[in-house]
DNA sequence: TTTCATGCAAAATGTTTGCACACGA
DNA sequence: TCGTGTGCAAACATTTTGCATGAAA
C-alpha cells in the first residue's frame, strides 16, 4: 500500500510535558499532582480517547479515584487550549487526539466500529481557500470526516449479507 | 459576486408533505395532526434550525403546547429516515436542514454569530474517493465543516481591533 | 500565606424512554 | 376495534458549576 494519504510524526523541540509547564508558568497557573499525572497518560500513546476512556485509564494505572472527573475535564479543556490536543465531535461527544508534533489530517469513521482512521489530503487546503475567497469567510479551521465502513466491517456485513441470502 | 459556489433548487417531483405521506404509509405508520404540523413547519422555509427552533415556531404559529417535545424529537428522526431532512452536529447539538430536494453541500460555520453558509465543492468527491480506496474503505458520506468568521463578523473584528490599537 | 486547583454534589444541557391514555386506520 | 402515537414525567449521558477544602508557589 502506497502511503500517499499516512502519517508522519514531526519532530518537536520539546516534549508535551515540557510545553504544557511552560503554558501553565505563562498563564500564572500550577503545575499539580493531578495535571503531571493527566499529560502523563494522554500522551502515553497515539490514539484517540474520550473523557470516560481517559478516566478509566487513570484509574488503571494511578488507582481509583486520584482525579475527579471534573478536573479531567477541565484539563482536557487545557490541554486544546495549549495546542497539545485536538478536540473533535464524534456522535456528540467530545473525542480527543494529539495535535502538537502531529500533522494537520482528517478522518475515515467507521459507522460499524467506531474506528478513526487519520489521513492526510493536502488539496484540501486549495479547495477551503477557494471557498473562503467565494464567501469573504476568514478561515480559521475545518473538519472533515467521511463516515461508512472500515475494511474489516465492510467485508464482515458482505460476509454476513451472502449467508442471508442463502435463506 | 461569481456562483461557482451556489446552490441551485432541484426540481422535485413530490413535494415533501407528500413524499412524508408515501413514507409513513410505506411503514405502515400513520398521519398524525403533530406530524403534518411538524412537516408544514419545517418546509415552511428553507434554512437551519435545531429541536429547540421548531418547537418555538410551532409554539408561536399554532398554539403553546401543540406538539409536545418528545414527538419533536421523534419526528425529526423520522424525517431525516424518510431521507427529507439531513442532520449535522454543531457544537454538540443536532442542526436540521432540508435534505429532499437540495443538492448535496457542506457548510461554512462562523464561530462568532453561528451562522450557516451553505457551499457546493464537486472537487470534494473524488477526494472522498481517492481516500477511500487508499484505505480499503467503503464511504457513506461525509461532513465537512469550514469554521471561522463571516464576512459580518470579520469586518466588525477587525474594526474593534482597530479601535484598540488607538488606546 | 495567598491564590489557585480540586473534589464533591448538584445543576445544566440536549435528548430519550416507560407507560397510561388518545386516536387514526 | 386494534395497534400505533402521544404526552407526561422521569431517566439519561455528557459536561459544567458553586463552593468549601487542600495544596502550589
Amino acid at each position: 500500500m502506497s502511503d500517499k494519504f499516512s502519517l508522519t510524526e514531526v519532530h518537536v523541540a520539546q516534549q508535551p510535558r515540557d510545553r504544557f509547564e511552560e503554558y501553565l508558568q505563562s498563564r500564572g497557573m500550577r503545575s499539580t499532582r493531578q495535571r503531571r499525572l493527566i499529560v502523563e497518560q494522554v500522551f502515553r500513546q497515539h490514539n484517540h480517547f474520550d473523557a470516560e476512556d481517559l478516566i478509566d485509564e487513570l484509574t488503571r494505572t494511578v488507582g481509583r479515584r486520584q482525579v475527579s472527573r471534573p478536573t479531567v475535564y477541565r484539563t482536557l479543556t487545557e490541554l486544546v487550549e495549549a495546542g497539545l490536543l485536538r478536540r473533535l465531535e464524534i456522535k456528540g461527544r467530545g473525542v480527543f487526539e494529539h495535535d502538537y508534533g502531529y500533522p494537520q489530517h482528517d478522518h475515515l469513521h467507521c459507522q460499524q466500529c467506531n474506528k478513526l482512521i487519520e489521513f492526510q489530503m493536502s488539496e484540501l487546503q486549495a479547495l477551503r481557500e477557494a471557498v473562503a475567497r467565494e464567501n469573504d469567510f476568514l478561515v480559521q479551521g475545518h473538519r472533515l470526516i467521511i463516515t461508512g465502513l472500515c475494511s474489516e466491517c465492510h467485508r464482515k456485513s458482505r460476509r454476513r449479507k451472502s449467508r442471508l441470502d442463502l435463506v
